[in-house]
DNA sequence: AGATAGGATGTTATACTATAACATGTCGAC
DNA sequence: GTCGACATGTTATAGTATAACATCCTATCT
């Protein structure tokens, strides 16, 4: 259960195993990875960053394919729905799941520094469970995202000197 | 470190201990609770709810004090600078602190029923910390936002018949 | 009191994020 | 081939937030 995103790893592994688990997910459960969803899907696994609507709409548009919002903001929700992509409040953007094909309550580690986003995931009994349940509080979402800076940003701030 | 804002309790004492204790803070360190903001603090104040800038300047408005968009948005930005207020970001909204004077990391429980929210606040060694330790994320803040269904209108739904 | 400087508010315009509403296209079931 | 369901295309607009600059207020110094 370690997060995904920051260090070192094999990449290609994360975008190959994320568009076939789609794959897989979408003919299991009858949901249809339209060209234009996987596009988006694909947009977002390149990186881990978040990114915004708008920002895919560009990329589209620099690829030759440009597209108007709605376009954009219905793949996203069909991708945020079905467990694919998360969106991050704090930066009105989106990212690829991380650890696709379980079901998750998600932890998001955002790099202020490199706009990196880590995904990792709440270990069961954790404390938002508690504090609902003592308030009798009937959870169905949670949404936890912490900013602050990433292992390489933080190395690269203690040593600047070139 | 129950959630405040839900259940029966003494709502004017929030907004007495509440202003009184921004009072104080603003006093003891030079900062300035100008009317503006002071108006804005009492609105968020008002309810265990979240208001958006817009509402607030509807509020604003009725009471025959029209403003515009960036007045409302700079009381914001002190209110939360300082801690006496907190944005949810999945509302793109605005809640007085339920916990003022204390630094906390607060967790929202937010009913989607009645969209009244509670604060309430993580233990500390918390797993959103044992996480980021673990990842080697440095972190510097953190919202923690909840969905779901608060204990009054779970209540109200389990005895629909009237 | 008058000059000055910082910060708070007023005002206009605009950027950014998201969705409503309706038209058109695609594809399989019958 | 037609029908229905769903996906996409398109236009317009709603909702959230800030940049930039003008003005005002207040505390301080002279
Ligand atoms: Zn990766
Ligand atoms: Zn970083
Ligand atoms: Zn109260
Ligand atoms: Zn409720």
């Amino acid at each position: 259960m370690t997060a995904i995103g920051f260090s070192g790893h094999d990449h290609s592994a994360c975008i190959s195993d994320a568009l076939a688990s789609a794959e897989a997910r979408c003919r299991e459960n009858g949901w249809r990875l339209t060209p234009m969803r996987r596009r988006v899907l694909e947009l977002l696994l390149s990186e881990h960053r978040a990114l915004g609507a708008y920002d895919l709409l560009k990329l589209l548009s620099e690829e030759g394919q440009p597209r108007q919002p709605p376009v954009v903001y219905r793949a996203l929700a069909f991708l945020t729905e079905h467990g694919f992509a998360h969106k991050i409040e704090r930066l009105n953007s989106y990212v690829a799941c991380a650890h696709p094909g379980s079901a998750h309550s998600p932890i998001f580690l955002i790099c202020s520094a490199c706009d990196k986003v880590a995904e990792t995931t709440s270990p069961s009994g954790n404390p938002l469970e508690a504090a609902a349940r003592e308030a009798g509080f009937a959870m169905e979402a949670a949404a936890i995202e912490a900013s602050g800076t990433c292992p390489e940003c933080r190395a690269r701030q203690n040593e600047p000197a070139e």
